[in-house]
DNA sequence: CGGTAAACGAGACGGTACGTCCGGTCTTTGC
DNA sequence: GCAAAGACCGGACGTACCGTCTCGTTTACCG
């Protein structure tokens, strides 16, 4: 088990000055503050949401914060990846050999997904302070956003390969020709997001990807 | 507009306790704090951007600055938007009849914009910031990003005359079929913006906007 | 009034980075400050006062104390000076002409102060903290300790021109030696501060203080 | 229960809820403690001394500490205690006959002791302590102060019997007249600690305690 | 042209949260 | 079952800014 060794982080490098021990990490520590933080994202908002709150509200000393965690976007990004489960991701589009149907299927579910606050406060909350950090940015993508955006990928290059989408497409060009327009609508409120929007966006996109 | 007497929004109700009087505005101090704040914030960024730092930098009191604006991304707004003058999108898209070519090469000076850092900084921070704050969002659309995407459907709608696009395609989805992508892989950090990204965006889009 | 240049400090030159300007100084922060110190280490002692709950107490910004103090000791000291009033020691001991009456009569109350624990918390609590830093020990000393000591030197010089005292004596070590063995049974606690031990004290010490 | 012989100091009650076993302890890390709080409070003094800075230097857990002592004071206190070896008590002043010329010297040597960083910075410390505790004053006094002034306390009723001193002299008062002076000068600095103040204060004491 | 009212620079103020430090307790893993 | 290691809760530290609130000092209009 403590094959690693503990605290002198010989094998993986320290990061900081002194790398405190996973091993002896209290889960129910972890939890509690995971937890906390996402009722109060919800509650306040995130500029609002404070590290004392998180720690108050999980009953936990701020250090256990600071110690397993370097802000509070990082805490807020690991208590909504362990809320939205992989499983999500793992299902993927539903592929009845109707392109133009699933893809409206899926993006009207993700309409309802991002209208709905329980969602909607953390994941916009983390996609701020991504869009503000780099590096944070680079996690949000990875554990977030590549995931969602992958999961259109397959759907497309299995339409591709079935024929329906032209040879020469970059799928990828393709997914962000469909995500990019929801994005900004949702992310910069310049529209509103609605079964509509979705169902033209697909309607449009899917012209330009067909065989010709 | 505010054209009008000193006081003169008090008359029709005055939006805080007690309106000041324009008219005796200094305008020197009102420049200090536009260009202290552009500078901050390409400096530190906007997280770390503080009305004390604006205000130690600009040589005024703190004051002046609440006096003025009600909070630190009010006024960076109105620095970057007496920056970037109205001409730039008065000029439009240029329209030589070859539209694939002229939607490239906007796009292309567009890229080249949003890397030169004098001009991501603020903006970033600007959409940042009204990406976390509903109301601010609104006025950040109406000032900046609104005109930008206009420009866009003017010539957009001059070439859907001209035939070269479908008559029954939506104007306004076309163009966030254009900039949609481009924002999320700037604003998100989804991908490299580059000339041939949004070369191939531009090819792939007016694939689903020609005439069928 | 405000000759002396405020936050420049160029006459004075400023002891730390800036100095605050003391003209604009809020007196009512000073005095809540000061009696919430002194009733707070009454009640929970010198050690566990902390600069928050005077603060809290005093209805005032942890920042106004450390603008002003550099300590809690120093707080605490200005708190308790500005309670000993040098009326005090301007009395100083009366002047019966009966030198060992004198001495004794005052030994007496000062047992009896040193007794009232109102007294008593903040007076220790200074002198332990002079004890233990020597640059604070120096204003304690200055500021408390040597009027204390000065009203005893001038009733034994005004004995000693009067032939009660042999003119050999060093009137700074007779101060001594009636003070010192009192302030030791008190501080370290070596023994009981009762009248029969200042009287005491003065009978042994007059035998060597008188002519021979 | 834990009546029988483990945790010798359980024998007359045991102090705290669980007293450990003291016959399992480890020497060395008692050791490597009282050494480590010595050098530490050498370096930093007593207010900066902390029992994780001990438990690190000592190579040991703070759990370590905790379990057999009840605070940083206890831990300095034995410390010192195990290094002012009892000889040095048990030697006391030398009886030449000459009572002036012996306190003089001894005087002298303490004089030498209280300038001796090595020896000033723990024992300050443990003065300070216990000037601001009583219940550790108790111990200090038992163990540090009353052995050194018994020592005086013998020799002068040594010279009281030898008739050097007259008879209704309160030898524990003498003492006091002899040492509070010292002391005081020492602990609140009120003065320089020398080899003449010394001097002078005996012979102005001795004055005072000769027969008549 | 002198009086006056408001904007101004300066910065002290009551607060909130920061990120760090340490006290004293609890838990895990050898030995 | 003690010891080492150190994570844990709690709470104070001293700092940074917040937004508000005086202070005199310009500044510009008005009588």
């Amino acid at each position: 088990m403590s094959s690693a060794a503990p605290g002198s982080s010989s094998a993986s490098g320290g990061r900081r000055f002194r790398t405190p021990d996973a091993s002896r990490r209290s889960e129910r520590s972890r939890r509690a503050i995971l937890d906390a933080s996402m009722e109060l994202v919800g509650e306040v908002g995130y500029n609002r949401l404070t590290i004392e709150a998180v720690a108050a509200r999980a009953g936990v000393g701020k250090q256990t914060i600071y110690r397993w965690w370097p802000s509070k976007a990082a805490v807020l990004l690991e208590a909504f990846t362990t809320v939205v489960t992989d499983d999500e991701y793992e299902a993927g589009i539903p592929d009845t050999g109707d392109l133009e149907a699933d893809l409206k299927q899926v993006l009207r579910a993700t309409v309802d997904e991002f209208t709905d606050a329980a969602f909607e406060a953390p994941y916009r909350a983390l996609a701020v302070a991504g869009a503000a950090d780099a590096e944070l940015s680079e996690q949000f993508l990875e554990r977030l956003m590549a995931p969602g955006m992958e999961v259109y990928s397959r759907r497309l290059r299995s339409a591709q390969e079935a024929g329906q989408i032209a040879e020469d497409v970059d799928i990828g060009l393709a997914v962000e020709m469909l995500l990019g327009p929801f994005q900004q609508r949702w992310l910069q409120r310049t529209g509103n997001l609605t079964h509509e929007f979705t169902d033209a966006l697909v309607d449009l996109a899917l012209r330009g990807l067909a065989p010709r």
